[in-house]
DNA sequence: GATTAAAACGAACGTTCGTGCTATAAAGCC
DNA sequence: GGCTTTATAGCACGAACGTTCGTTTTAATC
């Protein structure tokens, strides 16, 4: 309950303490939370590993839904930060489109989230639960897609990507390859998951580019890691 | 604890009293951890579900660790019954490979399991939560891409797929975009999403298929489902 | 119909969950 | 330095969790 105020003293532009410390819990939540779930994401536990109240910490988001939605947010941040941003930093076209591709299996496999890919994890957990968390997991994978198509649709508008394509289904599959690797990293801790969505989707794009598409190139992935 | 006797009357071979409740509380229980996971099949509300006291429900169990795998032995009973099964009555080849794809698809859609499909979503929830659980899910994973792998390997042995592609390559790809049409259908309730992976997984058998391969035809499909 | 084993119940245990309420400590401002 | 706001702690609550126990009901066998 009660709007949050801005967090911030005016005439030093420091941030307050509280700000911090909410900070500092949704840093923890959100590796939390990809491992064990936005409902495993319980207030004392998230507590006791701050070393800090249950109270104290709940000061800070009033319900338990509101700490989910905040983790879910800080979680974005995060994404578009790690995933997002690099790859627009790449010229539009088709070399931005697999940057995107290449640059997500990367984001699992660097494990940027503890559990993996944070909304496909949240999505599974949430997708028969409706309510506000829920939704705003919808709303943030349908960013995530509607991010692809974009890049698909100025791949084809640059010549890049034949059109007889629909942007929507090559998204569709992009992102199911790309989960499929997530899928098989976290439950057999497999690396070689990369190399198979990435030849896939590699696959993929080079049948439908045209001849003045530029090259793609695949990055090396090699690091292991223990079956848990 | 204790080993399970034999739960039928010897002379009249009728199945004890016992024993139909407890495949009357794993029908219910299927159901429900498919929908809101393992860990959400809380013994209170299965109970309450099927009108029995916890404590007579659980002295079926004897933990809730048993509960559960005994719970996703039921699941993989129901799997084998509406998608192995099936399957196996066409012809080996490329016929039976995608008949396997085309009928797992059918089985999400169809809702033979409330919330999608049993074991996407237990692997996502104990994807990162060690034990026999987690073992026995990822086991039963297992069963099925080796399945995937073998039709796969068939249709190679009988001419009708090149013998080009890693059978454990193209059995990743299939598996993906089947779960990723899962995915999407559970989220947004979208029925496209079957019609995308089919298109998807037609696309490419079609460009791996060898020219004595038999044509493929995907099923009609145009169920409706609201939005959660 | 009496005997006996299986199955279900009801109540309680100790934990942990999310969530309040109240008091205290710290920080920011005049 | 005193005052006000903000942040954290402490404590208690009701509910739900998995689990145990002793008793009662139900059903199969003689």
């Amino acid at each position: 309950m009660r709007k949050k105020k801005v967090q911030t003293t005016l005439l030093t532009g420091r941030a307050a303490q509280g700000e911090r410390t909410r900070q500092a819990i949704l840093e923890v939540a959100v590796h939390v939370a990809s491992a064990e779930g936005l409902e495993g994401l319980t207030i004392g536990r998230l507590a006791s590993k701050l070393a800090m109240s249950k109270s104290g910490l709940f000061a800070h988001f009033g319900s338990k839904e509101e700490l989910q939605l905040a983790t879910i947010e800080a979680a974005r941040f995060i994404f578009i930060r790690e995933v997002v941003q690099p790859a627009l930093k790449v010229e539009q076209g088709l070399s931005r489109l697999w940057k995107l591709c290449d640059i997500w299996l990367d984001y699992v496999q660097r494990e940027v989230f503890q559990g993996g890919c944070f909304f496909a994890a949240a999505a599974a957990e949430f997708d028969s639960r409706p309510g506000v968390v829920r939704d705003r997991i919808a709303e943030i994978m349908r960013e995530w897609l509607d991010g692809l198509e974009r890049a698909i649709r100025a791949s084809q508008a640059a010549g890049h990507l034949q059109s007889s394509i629909a942007p929507a289904q090559l998204a569709f599959e992009i992102n199911a390859l790309e989960m499929g690797a997530n899928w098989a990293f976290q439950l057999y801790g497999d690396p070689q998951a990369f190399a198979k969505a990435s030849e896939a989707i590699l696959q993929r794009l080079r049948t439908l580019a045209t001849r003045n598409a530029p090259s793609l190139t695949p990055t090396k992935r090699g690091k292991r890691r223990a079956v848990a």
